[in-house]
RNA sequence: GCCGUUGUAGCUCAGUGGUAGAGCACUUCCUUGGUAAGGAAGAGGUCUGGGGUUCAAUUCCCCAUAACGGCUCCA
């Protein structure tokens, strides 16, 4: 006999060879339909798969995150069942599962798959589960894997076989389909109950783009047709939130075909919220004790070659512009701008940290294909920074703005996020990085523990650094999902040196600083697509576009409410009368269809109590207020930042 | 940049090998109504741009361009 533990503890005995099936049958029937695949020891084992030695035992199903990918692939290996009835001798590549669903990368020769061949596609997919067809798992010695995907003529799968080793090469086959497959599967394709394959896109194959491209298409799986539902109901209401949405319909940023891809146009309302931002950095950065610079726009090429950004970025900026045989660049960062004014004076150690502060424009000329709404543009502007200090100093630099980041996380209630600590890779020193192994090792413990002592949680990336030092940088994902860098916070120890920057330390000698760069608020392009999407539009009344609509009842009360237009002016509170003849509900509709936070309902009742009826956008009516009262009360809100 | 899809009024979208339509928005008029859409009339389009096929192209084909879905990239 072999002793099976569980996870809540319990130890039972079974005969060896049992499987997680049987198992899960002897506990109960209802759990034995419900698994997925088995925890043994650790690894995720199909549930058919015998065991044969005492071990850990978890019986995963829909609910567990292992028991999902597995769902997901082997959806994936019944969506490639479909595919090659469809389209016989297609060559598969890989199909795993994803964070939600799964893919698989084909080479469909010189086919291509169109919408309703995907539909076909699906269709096919719900027959083939309904035979209930087992994942049949086949351990196969190497020479005739090989020699199965050589009569095949299947590129793909002989690549892949290459970088196995004998023994640990398995076959799973269902229905009509067998694949190379290191596995596991759920028990039978019959579980497969509701399919959608959200979208067709070309993928280089081995993520490389000098290899051929070929066609991956994307779907979803789920146990039952109720989940499938929620799931694309969940996708809607998550494209409401889409910036690129929201900022249309409330008027904060537009692109037009004359003015260029990836050049947004900031309209009167989402140039409110820029002045805002904009208003939170340099108080904050004030009381942080930076100071502000302004550079151009534009900078002469040995700038950039000084910097090393020339050749290396070169691709990545607007061709150059020729004047009286200059070559000048649009600048794609700040720094080489700021290191100027450091080098322009002689500088002590008594001026250090030294933190040079810019919400600086930059030009980037992004590849087409990877422009996104306001999210990845081609002009940006930075909440920059550059802290010049000594070694001593970096430490308390480096926690202080990682402090600043907290800072404005917890005013704008960002909580959804990954801290990523990107390292280098010693093996490409004097490549991809400044060859300074010890500079490198330093620092990058330097900010590790600075992370540590604030209890800060983060990842750790090998090989993710800039070329001249570790970052960390704040992930976040989009309303559909796509990951971006929102803030970065960066280690320099290459551009002092390139720079020649240096101050005069205790010793009277010349030393060069190290430098930070910092930007927690990212850009505003990014930080306001990002906030669009957070709030879903209805930004908190400090940033709110528009703070108060006053709504008359009729038009007999406007000047009663031209009179509070006045004094909310006077309050310096962001405010507009809808003086068009409409209904109040037509109005409050727009209103709230705009996400003004507040409204003031003006009737015959307010006019003669001298009050407004204050309503909140999405909580309806709050009751009548004195003018003077509300103001105060709002004032404070901005004032708060709430 | 690569693969795929799409481009019709300010916005959202119908539609057709015989020079175009709806709703919302806009303008004017009527209405003066108490917490999410009052009514009427009107104006608004080189059907993304350029070529081709055709007696005739917004519609079919090619190229360009932009957006979208991915891939790759992201100082």
């Amino acid at each position: 006999m072999i002793r099976i533990s569980f996870p809540d503890g319990a130890i039972r005995e079974y005969q060896p060879g049992v499987t997680g099936m049987e198992i899960a049958r002897s506990i109960s029937e209802g759990l034995a339909r419900k698994v997925l695949a088995a925890r043994v020891n650790g690894e995720v084992w199909d549930a058919s798969r015998p065991i044969t030695t005492d071990a850990t035992l978890s019986l995963l199903t829909w609910e567990d995150t292992d028991g999902k990918s597995t769902f997901w692939h082997s959806s994936a290996h019944l969506m490639a069942e479909a595919v090659e009835a469809i389209f016989p001798g297609v060559k598969f590549w890989v199909g795993p599962p994803i964070d939600k669903g799964f893919y698989y990368d084909i080479d469909l020769g010189d086919r291509a798959i169109s919408e309703e061949q995907l539909k076909q596609i699906e269709l096919l997919m719900s027959d083939l589960a309904k035979k209930n067809s087992v994942y049949e798992r086949k351990a196969v010695p190497k020479a005739e894997a090989v020699s199965y995907f050589s009569e095949k003529g299947d590129e793909y799968k002989l690549d892949l076989l290459q970088g196995l080793n004998d023994g640990e090469i398995t076959f799973y086959t269902q229905g009509n389909f067998t694949d190379l497959c290191r596995g596991p599967h759920i028990p039978h394709t019959g579980l497969i109950k509701a399919v959608k394959l959200t979208n067709i896109a070309g993928a280089y194959w081995k993520g490389d783009e000098k290899n051929k491209q070929l066609t991956r298409i994307y779907g979803v799986s789920f146990p039952n047709q109720k989940e499938l539902d929620e799931y694309l109901l969940m996708l809607e209401e998550a494209k409401k939130r889409d910036h690129r949405k929201l900022g249309k319909e409330l008027g904060i940023f537009t692109f037009d075909d004359e003015v260029g891809p990836g050049l947004p146009l900031w309209m009167p309302n989402g140039t409110v919220v820029i002045e805002e931002l904009e208003r939170l950095a340099k108080e904050t950065e004030q009381d942080a004790g930076y100071k502000r610079v302004v550079t151009p726009h534009i900078a002469k090429e040995s700038l950039y070659l000084t910097s090393g950004h020339l050749p290396y970025y070169q691709e990545s900026m607007y061709p150059a512009m020729e004047m009286e045989g200059t070559k000048y660049y649009l600048k794609a960062m700040n720094c080489p701008h700021h290191h100027k004014i450091f080098a322009a004076e002689s500088r002590s150690y008594k001026e250090l940290p030294l933190r040079l502060a810019e919400y600086g424009t930059c030009y980037r000329y992004e590849q087409s294909g990877e422009l996104f709404g306001l999210m990845r543009v081609r002009c940006l502007h930075m909440n920059d920074a550059h802290i010049y200090c000594t070694r001593e100093q970096f430490a308390d630099e480096f926690r202080a703005v990682n402090d600043m980041y907290l800072k404005y996380f917890k005013i704008f209630g960002i909580d959804k996020y990954v801290m990523r600590l990107s390292l280098h890779d010693p093996a490409k020193l004097g490549k991809k990085y400044i060859d300074e192994p010890e500079l490198w090792l330093e620092t990058e413990a330097m900010v590790r523990r600075v992370l540590i002592e604030s209890n800060i949680p983060f990842i750790e990336v090998p090989d993710e650094g800039a070329f001249y030092g570790p970052k960390i940088d704040v992930q976040i994902w989009s309303a559909i999902g796509r990951e971006f860098t929102l803030a970065t916070n960066q280690v320099d120890f290459a551009q002092g040196r390139r720079f020649k920057l240096n101050f005069t330390n205790k010793d009277n000698q010349p030393e060069t600083p190290l430098i930070i760069h910092r930007a927690p608020l990212g850009t505003h392009e990014r930080f306001i697509g990002f906030l669009l999407e957070h709030y879903a539009g209805k930004f908190p009344l400090w940033l709110a576009p528009q703070q108060v609509r006053i709504l008359p009842i009729s038009d007999k009360f406007l000047p009663y409410a031209q009179e509070v237009l006045k004094q909310l002016k006077k309050a310096d509170i962001r405010a507009e009368l809808d003086d068009r003849s409409e209904k109040i509900g037509k109005k409050i509709r727009d209103t709230e269809l705009m996400r003004v936070p507040y409204m003031f309902v003006i009737g015959e009742k307010e006019v003669n109590e001298h009050k407004v009826a204050v309503r909140k956008q999405g909580q309806g009516d709050q009751g009548a207020k004195d003018v003077s009262e509300i103001i105060s009360i709002l004032k404070n809100e901005i004032t708060e930042r709430q």
